[in-house]
Parts: C-alpha cells; structure tokens; sequence
DNA sequence: CTATAATATTCGTATTTCCGGATATATGAA
DNA sequence: TTCATATATCCGGAAATACGAATATTATAG
C-alpha cells in the first residue's frame, strides 16, 4: 500500500513529476505522446512510467501496439490531495505542455 | 525559492517526514526532543534538520545553548496544502509521538 | 580562562538512484 | 512466417544520497 513518503520519493523527480502534471486532468495519454513531450529517451521515459505504476500512481491499458496511462482514479484521497496541491505550481516550474495532437489514433 | 519537486524530494525521507509531523501543529519544538522522539544518532536528526532549513520548510531559532525549529510560517500556499495533506496518515504510518515533556526548560 | 552541554559540520564509506544504449517483448500487418 | 512499430526491461557505470563516529562550534556556568 502506498505510503505518504512513497509518495513524496515518487513525486521527488523532475521527469516523473512532470509525467504526472501531464495526466492530470487529461484521461488516458499514450505514452508516445509522453516521451515527445518530455525530451528523454523513450527507455528513460518507461522506466519512469513503470516506477509510477508500481507505487499505484498511474495505471495502464493496452490498446494494440499502444499503451494508454492515466491517473489511478482509485488513488487514497489523501494522495489525490497531495497531488492536486502539487500540479499547478508544478506544471508552472517545470514549464509542462501536452502535445495538442495525440499522437496515434 | 522552493520548487514542488524539492518540497517532495525533501519530504520522501521517513526521517524528514517524521521531523515534520513532529514539527506540525506543535509551534516551536528543540532538538533534543526531536532526536529524543526519533531514534536515530543525534548527527543524523541534525544533518536531516539542516536539511529542512536549506530547503526553507522550517526556520530555526537559537536559545541559549538550545535551537528551536518549528515549520516555517511563511511557506507557500501549495506547499503548506501539501503538508497539510501528508501529516495525518504520515503519522500513522510511522508511529510519531512528540515526548509529552520538554527536555528543556 | 576551563569545563560542560547542545547542536552543527566534516568526511570516508555504504547504499540508492539515475541514466540510456542495447536488447527483449508484444502486437498488428503483409 | 517475417517485418515494423510501440513499449518494456536489462545492465554497467555515473551521480546523488544517507550514514554516523569524530570533531568543531556556540553558548552558559564556574
């Protein structure tokens, strides 16, 4: 079970930090569409996406070829409120646009 | 000034996070109750409390022979709302409880 | 001064975390 | 099949972090 400094370790990096201000509030994203928006190298990208989905922060679907992540919609309302508390000043310091146009269909 | 992933990155340390809930809501707490509560080398709970103060989540004030921290009034709002949300189930999650007496008069 | 108490800092070592190229896996199409 | 695409995992090395005994600093008392 997801521990509040879990929590903070998880959040506590740039990259998965900015992984989460781009779903919050976006329903599924595929993770093309992450790594072209963070510039890191795909594997980089999915290492971070796996250490988000193994503290429960993010949850996966497959749809052919693609992976979708979203929020996990069943997160402890104490860790939505810590990451509800952390994405506007977030998305603001870490400078974090979604791609307007996804990336596959 | 202080960054979301900084507050997280500082906050994901049981020890860090333990200074902080016992800090939360106790106005001014010394030292030598703060390692006394944890149990840990009194470098340690020093390094940790330096730590803290660099990243502006407590401010510290000398007393004679005795240093008084407490959590700095004058945080941000996210941040403060990101405490708040973390104290409860943080203390439950590791057993805190501030020593009821003073070490120091 | 000297001694003592509270706290901070130093520093070498151990542990953890991060990186990203290379490689593996999974899926759909031809 | 075989190929191409999307994503995940592996792994060796680099970087960051944590530890705590020893030491330094700061302040009070005698």
């Amino acid at each position: 079970m997801l521990t509040p400094s879990q929590l903070c370790k998880c959040l506590g990096d740039d990259i998965r930090l900015s992984l989460i201000c781009l779903l919050h509030g976006q329903g599924e994203v595929c993770v093309c569409d992450l790594v072209d928006a963070m510039q890191a190298p795909q594997s980089t990208v999915s290492r971070h996406l796996a250490q988000l989905r193994q503290c429960e922060l993010v949850v996966a679907r497959r749809q052919g070829t693609w992976m979708h992540y979203q929020l996990n919609p069943a997160l402890p309302e104490w860790a939505t409120a810590v990451i509800n508390a952390l994405v506007v000043p977030a998305r603001d310091a870490l400078n974090i646009t979604l791609p307007s146009a996804a990336c596959c269909g």
